[in-house]
RNA sequence: GCCCCCUUAGUUCAGUGGCAGAACAACAGUUUUGUAAACUGUAGGCGGUAGUUCGAUUCUACCCGGGGGCUCCA
């Protein structure tokens, strides 16, 4: 909430206040949830006796606007948490009910913190714990909500066209699927009706962006129905996903990573190995031969990293060894997670198993650390770093896990990046350091993964010669950076709208004849475009160069060679960027070194 | 998986309990084009399975697929 000013969170929750008595009146019986401020406006969960309709919403919204109309005061009023407890109890309010004893218990609704580095906070949290000894009521109208407050004084206040109920979905109580679906209905807010309204239209301008639209229509990758959340990726979109692997791939080579293949499909002995049998079997696809014999289709690299780490003796001169690849991988997701090309069943990652002593770990993340700064930064991305710390369903010793954090939060705080703490969201067998960036509708995901991990290495029986003749065992550092190729393209996708940098883009330049007379010229200007390793396309069609023009402008080819009579004769090209820009007449060689250059710099 | 919504031509979108329509794309012909859409014509479709009905693309149920949400806490 840093960025909403302290009234506009007081509107959207006075509002939320509004939707629960309008919902109320329409439902007495309904029993309510949570109702609180969101980025855009405010949501309110409902246990109802029917399922809503659209129409209900424009009801509710239009009673909501009468209530706002009446000029109802927000009376605050302190009860104990007996008291409190009684009055929900009678009004039939479970929800309240429990929420006020989870206030009596820990002092707070909340129960998962986002935790700050800073570890002062929990100190105050202590405090507040024992001190809460009532809650706080607020009274609107007719309505009454157990509430901390934050409200506007009069509804006077609210401008009765700036806000709109704009969806409705399920929402378990509290997140958790065991306990009963309410009906979350979400509403926007903001100050003015004018602010709402730019908000929407900023809101159709981004979903034009959006990569499940865009992706398709630049022909870059498809979806099946007999592949659901598989995608097809199509010639351009294979030139783009080939050049972020290029690019990864020389990187890597450089900073002495090697890069292995390894199998499919791996008997279930090997995930029982690597304990992925106990934590994903269920998440992942199997394959049973004729033999009855067990298959499970590759989800993760890293048992296979480990059987090739541990097919030879190593040295502690061999260490930090680093295997990478980017295998194909596939995860059993469930349906209604499946998102375009951000959350998928078939992926790739650029993988990487850096497998160092417990004295380099340190040092390691530096370095991946280092890279992670160089990709994100040459496509000028923005994100940040959580730290997952250890799940409920772990391997190894809760000590080593301890420690582990402990060197992850010192190295994290050492490099002064910014991150957040997510507390129980580690890997079963390590904590991990994600990057996070947000797409086009805002939603936050997971790209980069930087994983510690000392229980494979044990669980494999991985060891190393040490420089004493003793044999140790060596911690795994898991890391991807990119992430999912899959789910970096999508992103990518969204941020250049599409227009991407000239050197991942699928067509470079294409060639533009004005009239079918020039296209053997056209031809040759071609050919010596795909002689310098240019992608280019020639688009000799019988149509105006208007309209070839427009084409090429909605494909976000970066630049167009525009070929007639005047350019045949002088051996040159009239280059027209994207969106309009004119970037002059050019001799043709002139044109090839220009844009080799940016293709080499990587602009 | 669960809740709500959606599923009509290659694409975007109309429409109806009684022969399904447009634009763009495709194809054919005309045209030979100077910086965001030349002209004319041709071809092409109701996701699937049941049910209701004289008759279903339309109504109902289920399935496939898609979208949004299921983390936001008095």
């Amino acid at each position: 909430m840093k960025n909403d000013s302290e009234k506009l969170h007081n509107l959207r929750h006075s509002l939320a206040h509004i939707l629960a008595s309008a919902v109320l009146e329409m439902f007495p019986k309904a029993q309510l949830g949570v109702g609180p401020v969101i980025e855009n406006g405010f949501f309110y969960d409902f246990l109802l006796p029917r399922p809503l309709t659209p129409e209900d919403l424009a009801k509710i919204e239009k009673r909501m606007r009468a209530l706002v109309k009446e000029g109802l005061p927000f009376e605050r009023q302190e009860m104990s948490i007996h008291e409190a407890k009684t009055y929900f109890n009678h009004a039939v309010q479970p929800f309240k009910v429990e929420l006020i004893k989870d206030i009596e218990k820990f002092g707070t609704t909340e129960m998962d913190k986002i935790l700050n580095t800073d570890e002062s906070l929990k100190d105050e949290q202590k405090v507040s714990k024992s001190e809460q000894l009532t809650v706080s009521l607020y009274k609107t109208g007719k309505f009454t909500d157990l509430c901390r407050g934050g409200h506007v004084k009069n509804t006077s206040e609210i401008d009765p066209q700036s806000f709109k109920l704009n969806k409705m979905s399920g929402a378990y109580w509290r997140g958790d699927q065991a306990n009963p679906q309410m009906q979350r209905v979400y509403g926007l807010a903001f100050e003015s009706k004018k602010e709402l309204d730019e908000y929407i239209k900023l809101q159709e301008e981004a979903e034009k962006r959006d990569h499940k639209k865009l992706g398709p229509k630049l022909g870059l990758f498809m979806f099946h129905h007999t592949a659901p959340g598989m995608p097809y990726w199509l010639p351009k979109g294979v030139a783009l996903y080939n050049e972020l692997v290029n690019f990864w791939r020389t990187e890597h080579n450089k900073r002495n990573y090697h890069e292995i293949v390894s199998p499919l499909l791996n008997k279930k002995e090997l995930y029982q190995t690597s304990g992925h049998y106990e934590h994903y079997w269920q998440d992942m696809f199997v394959v049973q031969t004729k033999d009855k014999e067990e298959y499970g289709v590759k989800a993760m690299n890293c048992p296979n990293a480990m059987i090739v780490f541990g097919s030879q003796l190593r040295s502690y001169k061999d260490l930090p060894l680093r295997l990478s690849d980017t295998d194909t991988l596939h995860r059993n997701e469930i349906s209604g997670a499946l998102n375009g090309l951000l959350r998928v069943r078939e992926f790739r990652q650029d993988d990487a198993h850096c497998f160092v002593t417990e004295d380099q770990i340190g040092e390691e993340y530096e370095e991946i650390f280092e890279i992670v700064e160089k990709f994100y930064s040459i496509f000028g991305l923005e994100y940040s770093f959580r730290l997952g710390t250890r799940p409920e369903s772990f391997m190894g010793e809760i000590k080593t896990w301890d420690k582990a954090e402990k060197t992850l939060k010192d190295i994290l705080a050492k490099s002064k990046k910014k991150f957040t703490i997510a507390e129980k969201d580690g890997a079963f067998y390590g904590p991990k350091v994600d990057i996070l960036m947000k797409d086009i509708l805002g939603r936050e995901w997971q790209m980069g993964t930087i994983q510690l991990d000392f229980q494979q290495p044990l669980r494999f029986k991985l060891e190393y010669t040490a420089p004493d003749g003793s044999k140790k065992t060596p911690v795994a550092i898991h890391r991807v950076v990119y992430g999912s190729l899959e789910r970096f393209i999508g992103i990518l996708i969204e941020h250049y709208a599409g227009a991407f940098p000239v050197w991942i883009s699928p067509v470079q330049a294409k060639i533009l004849p004005i009239s079918e007379k020039q296209n053997k010229y056209a031809k040759e200007v071609y050919e010596a475009l795909k002689e310098s390793g240019i992608r280019v396309e020639f688009d000799d069609r019988d149509e105006s160069v208007g309209k070839k023009i427009r084409e090429a402008e909605m494909e976000k080819v970066p630049y167009m060679l525009i070929v007639g009579e005047k350019e045949q004769k002088a051996k040159s090209v009239a280059v027209r960027g994207r969106n309009q820009k004119d970037l002059g007449v050019m001799k043709l060689n002139k044109f090839v070194k220009q844009i080799s250059e940016e293709i080499q710099d990587r602009a």
